[in-house]
DNA sequence: GTTGCGTAAATTGTGTACAAAAATCGGTAA
DNA sequence: TTACCGATTTTTGTACACAATTTACGCAAC
C-alpha cells in the first residue's frame, strides 16, 4: 500500500514537468486537493518534496509557484551536469565495463549509428533516438559506480521543461528534439569517440568528450531560447 | 514573523548536524514535538525537509531515522565534491576575481600562512585556520558566479558529521581537526598554488589543483574512518 | 486617475482527532 | 529454548477545524 502523499507527490511532479502549470503560476493548496480528491495534508507534504526537488518555488505565508528559471540559470545548470557527466564517464573508463555492460554499450551504440547514417530520419527515428541517447547516458552513469553521483546528475536533468505558447518541451532529457539532422550526426560522433575512450579505458580522454558533449548541448539550447526572448522557461 | 515549520526545522538540523541523535536512530514525531513545543505538524515538515536535504533516511509508515553512511558513500561524496570544486576554481580564474575579492582573497591567503608558519600551533590557531579554509573555498565558488553549483557544493558539505564514542566532529568542513600539523602545511601548498592559478586566471591548472586538495582530504578521512570500523558515520 | 487605507475574503499555518499501519509483547506450541 | 501467532500498544498517515497571515476589494481623499 502507498500513501497518497507518496502518489500524489508522483502526480503532481509528472503535471508539474508535464507542463500542466503555467511558469509562476500558483499552486493552491485547496484546489489542488479538490482536483486530486485528497485533504490539504498530503497535498502540502507532496507540495514541500517538490520544493526541496527545486520543481517549485516557496515563500512562506505565501504558497508554491512553478519555478521559472531565467536563462542563466539554465545554463549554470548545463555547466555543473557537463562536470558530473564529465566524471562520470572518467570513473566508467578507469573502472571498467563489466561484460555484460561492455555487450549492451555497444549494442546501444550501434543501433544509435545504424538510426543516423540510416535513409529514414522521421519522428519514429528522432524518438527511438533520444531513448537509446537516454540509455547510453544512464549506461555511462551506472558504470561509475558512485550512487551520490548519479543523483546528482538526475538532479540536474529531471526537470528544466520549456512552456512556450502551449508548446511544452521538456529541455533536458528531450532537448534533442530541436535539433537539425547535422546536430545529431555531431552528437553521434561525440558518442563514438566516448565509446572508444571508454572502451580503451581512457578516463581523461572520456571527461573531456563528455564535458564538451553536454556543454555543447547546453550551448545549443541556450541559443535557441535566447531566440524566443518571451520564451517561458520553467524548472531546473 | 517566522513560521514554526521554519524554526523547527533549523533546530532539528543544527541538532542532527550536532550529533544530539544517534545515527540510525529514529525520530519520533510525538516525542519532538514536544521537545520543541509545537505540535506533529510542523515537526513532520521539517523532517520531510531534512529528508529531502539527505540528512535523514525515511521509509513510509515507519518514520525518519538520522542517516547513517557507509565508508563508500562518504568516498563517493568526497568524489563529487572534488569535481564540484575543481569546476568552481576553474570558473573563477576564467572570469577572474573583482578587485575587492581579489584583495580579501589575498588577506585571507596571507593570515592562514601566517598562522601555519608561525610559532605558536594550538586549538586557537587551529580553530582560525579552520574559519579561515571555509571562507577561502567559499570566496572561490562565489568568485565563480555559479549559484546552482554553489548549492550543489553545499549539499556535499552541510552535514557529514562523524559520531563516535560520544565524541562529535564535522566530517566535511572541520575534517581537518583530526589532521597533524604536516598535513596543514600540505593543505596551505595547495592553497598557494591554488591562489596562483586563480590570479594568473589558469584555470585548467586551478581546477586540477583544486580536484587533487579536495580529493587529498577525502582519502585521509576514509583512512581515519576505515581505522575505526565501528565508527558510526552519519549523513551525507 | 491614482494613491492610500480599512475591511472582507481567500489562502496558508497549526493543532488535534481519528484511521491505518507497524512495532511490541505475551502466550502457545513445537 | 525457539519459533510462531495474535492482541495490544505505539507510531505514522490523513482529514478537518480553526488561527494567522496575506491578498483582494471598495471606498475615500488627493
Amino acid at each position: 500500500m502507498v500513501t497518497r502523499t507518496e502518489s500524489v507527490t508522483r502526480r503532481l511532479r509528472e503535471a508539474v514537468l508535464g507542463g500542466a502549470y503555467v511558469p509562476g503560476g500558483r499552486l493552491n493548496e485547496m484546489a489542488l486537493a479538490e482536483a486530486m480528491q485528497v485533504s490539504r495534508t498530503p497535498v502540502r507534504a507532496a507540495l514541500g518534496a517538490l520544493f526541496a526537488e527545486g520543481l517549485l518555488d516557496y515563500e512562506p505565508n505565501c504558497g508554491y509557484v512553478v519555478r521559472r528559471l531565467s536563462l542563466d540559470e539554465a545554463v549554470h545548470i548545463y555547466t555543473v551536469r557537463a562536470t558530473l557527466e564529465g566524471l562520470a564517464a572518467r570513473l566508467a573508463a578507469e573502472i571498467g565495463l563489466t561484460d555484460a555492460a561492455r555487450e549492451r554499450f555497444r549494442e546501444t551504440l550501434d543501433e544509435m549509428e545504424r538510426l543516423v547514417a540510416g535513409d529514414s530520419w522521421g519522428d519514429a527515428e528522432q524518438q527511438r533516438w533520444g531513448d537509446l541517447n537516454i540509455a547510453f547516458h544512464g549506461q555511462i552513469i551506472a558504470a561509475s559506480g558512485n550512487g551520490y553521483l548519479a543523483n546528482s546528475i538526475q538532479r540536474t536533468r529531471t526537470l528544466p521543461l520549456l512552456t512556450e505558447s502551449g508548446v511544452r518541451t521538456f529541455l533536458a532529457e528531450r532537448a534533442v528534439v530541436w535539433w537539425d539532422r547535422a546536430a545529431y550526426r555531431r552528437s553521434q560522433d561525440d558518442h563514438l569517440d566516448l565509446g572508444e575512450a571508454i572502451l580503451a579505458r581512457q578516463g581523461a580522454r572520456a571527461e573531456a568528450v563528455m564535458r564538451e558533449h553536454v556543454e555543447r548541448a547546453g550551448r545549443l539550447i541556450g541559443r535557441k531560447l535566447a531566440n524566443r526572448s518571451e520564451a517561458a522557461l520553467a524548472l531546473s
